[in-house]
RNA sequence: GCGGAAGUAGCUCAUUUGGUAGAGCGGUAGCCUUCCAAGCUUCAGGUGGCCGGUUCGAGCCCGGUCUUCCGCUCCA
């Protein structure tokens, strides 16, 4: 990353705050590591995006329906999801190095190298007492098969080791007011994910939405990751929302939809008119324990190219697991002929295709996108800047500010009426403080797509000045026109 | 969490070896103004991140702490 991109991605978050975007979370006290606020024309943003995501779900794909499910889900969701065992890692640091690492990986990486050395049976023992102890949470005995194997690291070579500490990436929390006898009792977690409020509810929506497989649910919401270090803005954050759809498919077909998804959910982003360029697909080699087949959709930050949105072939792995440990059956009978056999498919797990998009890291995307500091030229051949966010017309926070050139001779009075007859529609911003340019500059800033100007000609022909955004032109139309105008814009 | 850097008004920064904090921009209220940050006036805003130490005296020196940024790690 150069130093000059460091300074956009400073002046994006600066421009942020300024501007009424993003907060850091209680910043009276300081802030609250990794947890953002979003301001007035933050949440209008995000909401935006959000809404135009939903309804890209579930109105324009027949068989998407959406759910809403609750933060707090039944622990044992997490034991069978997988997160319990495999969302906390324990880590060791070097203190020479100061390289950090995951103990699992560091203990494999010998037993790699004693393969290689064609010593198979140390390996073998080595992996296996690396899996009791970890099985027993016995950290000290982990240090110990650590040191006892010179086990060094591979920056520093030293066995100068710290202790092993674990870090669970889920939020514990305690459900009911009156404490259990055993405190492991009423232990409830916030979510690490959305997609298994979906998973648990395949069935009632299935069945409550008569749907026919293949078919999705959709899903926006909260989820809460203990990072170990989160940082990079709202690019990592320990509170975050997921915009999730998992799509039900019949055994057999997943490739085909997982190929479908990849190319549908890159077609959403660029028909927001983002850049082709900016983006690329990342096609995941090592996989989670869940998945077949994945891939990321990622997007050439200022930082460089990030993460914004996963496409995961996860198999029956979720169903399947949560047939087994809630014993309640999560099959789908198939009426469709199998043409090989002539007769129904019958019963079956469906397999899944996700896609999960992290709707802080889409506001991010749109926000480092949009933002640009622009020379001008002007007429007297002398230069300016302004400060303009290129945000999409669809997903604007404001889409119309509405200027009276004075605040006198009756124009506020017409603006006023301009006004009440286009907020019903959609967010306007009214103003009649100041010059007209500084007006101008300050839409530019909060990335306002359209500004009308009402002046003395406006009482004289009732047309109105609308000056765009993106190129600062401005025409007269009349101002019955306004209305109707920015609605086919959004 | 570990290592490096930084913290003075909303923002950008001053305060030249320690002597009780200032400017520009922005904001606010008003005047004037017929289209891209114009001008004049008014007002608001800081116990110098926080705590402690040295000193007659600390924004400045020392220690601790918190937060932010960068790297390691993880992921949406």
């Amino acid at each position: 990353m150069s130093t000059q991109q460091d300074n956009i991605f400073q002046q994006i978050i600066s421009h942020a705050k300024e501007y009424g975007f993003v907060f850091p979370s209680s910043e009276i006290y300081d802030g609250l590591s990794a947890v953002y606020d979003y301001g007035p024309y933050g949440s209008e943003l995000k909401k935006n995006i959000r809404e135009y995501w939903w309804k890209s779900m579930t109105q324009l794909h027949d068989n998407i329906v959406g759910i809403d499910a609750a933060i707090f889900m039944h622990p044992t969701t997490w034991k069978a999801s997988g997160h319990i065992d495999n969302f906390s890692d324990p880590m060791i640091d070097n203190k020479d190095s100061k390289k950090r690492y995951r103990v699992d990986h560091l203990i494999e990486a010998k037993a790699d190298t004693l393969a290689q050395e064609g010593k198979k049976e140390e390996e073998f023992a080595l992996l296996q007492k690396m899996d009791n102890l970890l099985a027993a949470e016995d950290f000290d005995g982990l240090k110990q098969l650590i040191l006892d194997n010179n086990i060094t690291c591979s920056v520093s070579g030293t066995a100068n080791w710290t202790d092993i500490r674990q870090f669970n990436l889920m939020f514990k929390t305690e459900f009911g007011a009156v404490a259990a006898d055993n405190p492991d009792d009423n232990i409830v977690y916030l979510r690490p994910e959305t997609a298994q409020g979906i998973f648990v509810n395949f069935l009632n929506v299935q069945k409550t939405a008569r749907m026919k497989i293949p078919f999705g649910i959709a899903q926006t919401g909260k989820a809460f990751r203990n990072e170990i270090v989160a940082r990079q803005f709202i690019f990592r954050m320990r509170e975050f929302e997921q915009m999730e759809m998992q799509f039900f498919v019949r055994p057999g077909t997943e490739a085909e939809w997982y190929k479908f998804w990849k190319e549908e959910r890159l077609n959403w982003h660029l028909s927001l008119r983002l850049p082709k360029e900016k983006y690329r697909y990342h096609d995941h080699i090592k996989l989670a324990h869940y998945a077949k087949e994945a891939c990321d959709i990622e997007f050439e930050f200022p930082i460089g190219f990030k993460e914004v949105e996963g496409i995961h072939s996860r198999s029956n792995f979720d169903l399947s697991q949560h047939q087994q440990y809630s014993r309640k059956k999560q099959q789908y009978f198939d009426n469709d002929i199998n043409p090989a056999t002539g007769k129904p498919y019958g019963n079956y797990i469906p397999y899944v295709i996700e896609t999960s998009i992290g709707l802080d890291r889409m506001f991010l995307l749109i926000l480092s996108n949009a933002y640009e500091e622009e020379k001008i030229t002007k007429e007297d051949g002398s230069t300016d800047s302004r400060v303009v966010l290129h945000i999409p017309a669809k997903i604007a926070p404001v889409k119309l500010a509405i200027l009276p050139l004075l605040k006198k001779d009756g124009l506020p009075e017409i603006a006023q009426e301009l006004l009440a007859s286009c907020k019903p529609y959609f967010k306007c911003f009214y103003e009649e403080k100041d010059a007209i340019g500084k007006r101008y500059r300050r839409q530019d800033a909060i990335g306002t797509p359209f500004c009308v100007t009402i002046d003395h000609q406006t009482k004289e022909d009732n047309t109105v000045t609308i000056r765009y955004r993106d190129s600062m032109q401005q025409e007269r139309i009349p101002i019955s026109k306004v209305k109707q105008l920015v609605l086919e814009a959004i």
